[in-house]
DNA sequence: ATAATTAAAGACAAAGTTGTCCTTTTTTAT
DNA sequence: ATAAAAAAGGACAACTTTGTCTTTAATTAT
């Protein structure tokens, strides 16, 4: 459904909300090994996120490390998706019809339409916090 | 969701089954420009189509091109996504955990799990002789 | 001030995806 | 038999994705 770099994203800023905060900074071979995936490949995912929305923040040096601020946690899962670029594809034609619509509608569309609208409620609902919240009451897995 | 390539098959499979018979197949320009795919990319997409499963039918030299047999049309769209090698998506974890499941839930398992069924049961419900009938029946786009 | 620590940034490489083109093979029509 | 038509198959190129490594810059602790 998403592509590697999106998949460890989510699984980053969960991680990051969950464990890590202004006093208790995460460094990425930590988060790396937490969300199982490539250190070097992660750097890049995490600058990405931090440039330009600063959807998590990074601090360099001794101690230095990534957290998440507070205010950030309302944000959801579609605000990775739109930062890593994979926004779209929950409003796109599952065939990939550029001008599926309802008046000129792919013989999938009527079917997909509640999946997709869904997919949105899913992605558009479920804060960082919620999700840490839910977390920190059941056991779930990131890696 | 799809790539390209698994997005042209498919709306090329349902092209060859509205338009096309045994006595009247379709040639390959004709195809492409239906589903406004890239014609020499398509002819290596339906050549994935005929090769093992042959899902669709191919013959050559003059009058040749593509055709669909009639016992194939309950062969269903998980089928394509099967040959394109992208079947697995409808059944691996949103966010990519290899051991994500019930017993090992990543924090999106809950959500997406009713949504995974419904996306299961579209494609696997829809088969490409229905999806023709209902194209027959409405006015529905491929392009 | 200095050294150590940490992320940022850039270069690079391997693999996969998308797309194009050319040659060969098969089939049909004449 | 021959020529024409069509798909099959292979080579190739551009681009993207995934992943690694090295150097630089910033920050902190001493």
């Amino acid at each position: 459904m998403f592509s590697k770099a999106t998949e460890y994203a989510i699984r980053a800023v969960i991680f990051i909300a969950q464990k890590g905060s202004e006093e208790h900074k995460l460094a990425l071979p930590e988060i790396a090994e937490a969300i199982q995936s490539p250190p070097f490949f992660t750097a890049k995912i995490l600058q990405k996120l931090t440039n330009g929305s600063q959807l998590i923040q990074s601090v360099r040096g001794p101690n230095g490390g990534f957290y998440i601020r507070p205010e950030k946690l309302t944000w959801t899962i579609r605000e990775i998706l739109n930062i890593m670029g994979e926004g779209e594809m929950l409003d796109k034609c599952v065939l990939g019809l550029k001008l599926c619509s309802e008046i000129n509608p792919c013989p999938l569309h009527e079917v997909y339409k509640p999946i997709k609208t869904q997919l949105n409620a899913m992605f558009e609902n479920k804060s960082i916090g919620l999700l840490v919240k839910e977390m920190e009451a059941g056991q779930y897995f990131l890696m």
